[in-house]
DNA sequence: TGAAATGTTGGGGCG
DNA sequence: ACGCCCCAACATTTC
């Protein structure tokens, strides 16, 4: 073969991309590709916040490929029709590309491979789903054993370099790459492989050997923050787990030991839900456990707003949902908090957060999003049990204990002492005129009593449950 | 990767 | 000195 295609998706790297050196194997002309699908990227579960990470990493992809000689080639449509006509203009005998597991991508590929020389590396994740089985090929639903088979398969390869020099694409017609000016997000996660790269080098050399005993804490950098990187592939899975191991390799402590563990651990949970997926697509519009989808939700639209919007009163949640308006990201002890009060407290079908997340998140991954809603809802594979509330003024006093977090995410209580801060309307008046913060003025009041919340859910779910 | 309700224990105040 | 009560601290059960 002369030319083939290199058709990027969720890949936006040069380096350890198997896809790509698949191609590079088969010929000496590989044509970089990204389709811009509709379907994806104008749906109900993209926002601008993603669309524009998406495009920035584009850019970013593109100049990388400039310095080895290359060039992206963007394109518009439908990908089979894209795919059929860009094969024609290019002559190119073969299309490469890293297999995406989700069902709409399953679909889409699968249909094009029926009229195009279609080839699906892996790469998403560390092992296909085809592997993750009981021995019996029976899927798991239960992480624990999950965990257990993927720790004993051996990590193949080391990951790949990236290739040094690319052969002049044929003149083509390509798509300028299109600003998306509303998304002030890229202060935050700046889009790209360098950026990916580097951030990886930093948590790994710092703050991943207090990973266990940091990661819940709202207050402090302690995730590695990577999720939106490995959400596009800036970075490969594979390059997470070799740099993890690295660290374990030389790790002393058994501390250290442990946050390293603890952090390939939520590698793993990233892999169980995208095999979740895999062999449960119907996840994606019900209820994993047939016995949680007939529950009695309030969906009220103004509480469902002032959740969005963080203005429920309850300082913890409307934090979270400040940063992941402001960011497009929000840390994960965070989304559960925010995912049980909209499920628990405010009795809003978790679908309707898992699409708001999907909106807003850079990361947003249609496996372990729902995977994550489903998780809290309860309702999902080795699911949170029905009856485990989270309590927000609780959960803000542990995980945010000095209220830098609060008082970052929401300015309004910035003068509100520690004591009163998780549960300011226990503030008396005086105090309240005293900070500038009065409740109901300045601040909201709390939309629904946590206590009396907690046990309206109980009902209701035990009265579904029971069925 | 919860939190509330309920049960148990033991120290100290006090008549 | 003794029994009683209170309640904090911790453990267990329940949702």
């Amino acid at each position: 073969m002369k030319t083939v295609i290199w058709w990027i998706r969720r890949d936006l790297r040069l380096a350890d991309n198997q896809a790509l050196a698949e191609a590079l194997r088969q010929a000496n002309t590989v044509i970089p590709v990204f389709i811009l699908d509709p379907k994806l990227w104008s749906s109900e579960f993209v926002g601008p916040a993603r669309l524009g990470f998406l495009l920035d990493g584009l850019r970013a992809l593109d100049a990388s490929l400039r310095e080895r000689g290359s060039r992206l080639i963007l394109r518009k449509g439908d990908p089979l029709e894209v795919l059929r006509a860009l094969c024609q203009e290019s002559l190119a005998e073969g299309i490469f590309a890293e297999e995406d597991y989700s069902p709409y991508a399953r679909q889409r590929d699968e249909k094009i491979a029926l009229s195009l020389p279609l080839n699906l590396v892996p790469g998403v994740t560390i092992f296909p789903p085809q592997i993750l089985t009981k021995a019996n090929g029976e899927p798991y639903t239960v992480f624990t054993p999950f965990s257990r088979l993927w720790r004993s398969l051996p990590v193949s390869s080391s990951p790949l370099p990236a290739p040094e020099h690319l052969l002049i694409v044929p003149e083509l017609l390509s798509l300028d790459i299109p600003a998306q000016p509303n998304h002030p997000t890229d202060s935050f996660f700046r889009a790209g492989e360098p950026e990916a790269q580097r951030r990886l080098t930093y948590f790994t050399d710092s703050n991943i050997i207090q990973y266990a005993s940091t990661r819940n804490r709202m207050d402090l950098d302690g995730t590695s923050q990577l999720s939106p990187y490995l959400r596009l592939g800036m970075l490969s899975a594979r390059q997470a787990v070799w740099a993890a191991r690295k660290v374990l390799d030389a790790a002393v402590k058994p501390e250290d030991r442990d946050s390293v563990e603890t952090w390939l651990n939520e590698l793993i949970w990233r892999e169980f839900y995208s095999t979740i997926l895999y062999y449960f697509p119907f996840v994606r519009g019900k209820a994993f456990k047939a016995n949680l989808r007939q529950i009695l939700w309030r969906n009220n639209p103004a509480v469902f707003s002032a959740w969005k919007a963080g203005l429920t009163g309850y300082p913890v949640v409307d934090a979270a949902m400040r940063q992941l308006n402001a960011t497009g990201w929000m840390h994960n002890r965070a989304r559960m908090i925010t995912a049980s009060f909209l499920t628990k407290d405010l009795l809003i079908d978790w679908r309707e957060g898992e699409r708001f997340f999907m909106q807003q998140l850079l990361d947003g991954d249609p496996a372990s999003n729902n995977g994550g809603w489903q998780w809290t809802a309860g309702t999902g594979t080795d699911a949170a049990p029905y009856f485990r509330v989270f309590n927000p003024i609780l959960q803000g006093k542990k995980f945010d204990p000095e209220g830098d977090y609060v008082r970052k995410w929401v300015p309004e209580l910035k003068n509100v002492p520690i004591n009163y801060l998780h549960a300011p309307w226990e503030m008396p008046l005086e105090v309240q005129k005293q900070m500038g913060c009065v409740i109901g003025h300045d601040y909201p009041d709390p939309i629904v009593d946590h206590a009396m919340a907690r046990k309206r859910v109980l009902l209701v779910y035990r009265g579904q449950s029971q069925d």
